[in-house]
DNA sequence: TTTGTGATGTAAGAAAATATAACATATCAT
DNA sequence: ATGATATGTTATATTTTCTTACATCACAAA
């Protein structure tokens, strides 16, 4: 499905995402050092978030706060990856490398605005405005 | 409905709406300064984009490129708003308003954070990983 | 108790992203 | 030709984020 494209685009920077997490830089950091989150860069380096990112981050949070390290973290991500058989079946992930071989952030979010400009198209004539929302379902 | 506080939410900086929408920031800026957006602002003056500003950029943008100028933008907007019911009832407006007089961005984020939660909480344990996504419908 | 480790806070300095403002330019209708 | 509209460009200031280093605090192990 495609709306993995979406929820893994590269949209949020560190500012936001502390406000949508209450987490500190310093945190958001370490767990990325850490391997629990590999966000996106910028050109000139800064983070860039997915909402997969702020998803992992929320997750990580409620395990803290239940009093789980972050080797436990670490593992319950590891068995989940194992364990799961995933919605999206492996074979997908390497037929999108087939078809499209290392899609840069740029063509991504062409996609992205493909999708919104007619999502956008969709109500905008019946309804009072484009709706950027029901373009994550 | 809720989602109007997700789809009105600030989340982007100007350079990710510039790579979304393909406009230049002066572009952007120009149609703030005309009214068109009125994208909100961190402490630090710096523009942050909604769901809805970005799809109101790229409606701009299909209007300008099908040769509609400035001003016949700002009477089709205009008048979307006064002739369309609009989903959102008026009374909806005033009942925030009642309910919630001024919600500040910070509780706008710690809303959207405690419904990401729940939704991640939905399908973390069956599925892989929470969806942030099906939060936009 | 002392020591070590994990998780986080804080501060310094550099670099990137964005802001406003001013001036330039191209198109187009008058 | 003139003037308005829409956008590009440049300069300068400010905000935001980056990395690195050191501090701290809680807790487990020795």
């Amino acid at each position: 499905m495609s709306s993995n494209i979406r929820r893994s685009m590269p949209l949020f920077p560190m500012g936001i995402v502390m406000q949508l997490t209450e987490l500190s830089a310093r945190q958001i950091r370490y767990y990325e050092e850490h391997g629990l989150i590999s966000p996106a860069r910028t050109e000139g380096n800064r983070r860039l978030f997915s909402f997969n990112d702020v998803d992992r981050l929320l997750e990580i949070k409620e395990l803290i706060e239940q009093g789980v390290n972050l080797a436990g973290i670490k593992q319950i991500f590891a068995a989940r990856q194992s364990t799961m058989p995933s919605n999206e079946p492996v074979a997908e992930t390497v037929k999108e490398k087939v078809k499209k071989p290392d899609l840069t952030d740029e063509e991504l979010r062409k996609l992205l605005r493909a999708e919104l400009v007619e999502a956008g198209r969709f109500n905008r004539t019946s309804l009072r405005q484009g709706d950027m929302a029901r373009f994550f379902h």
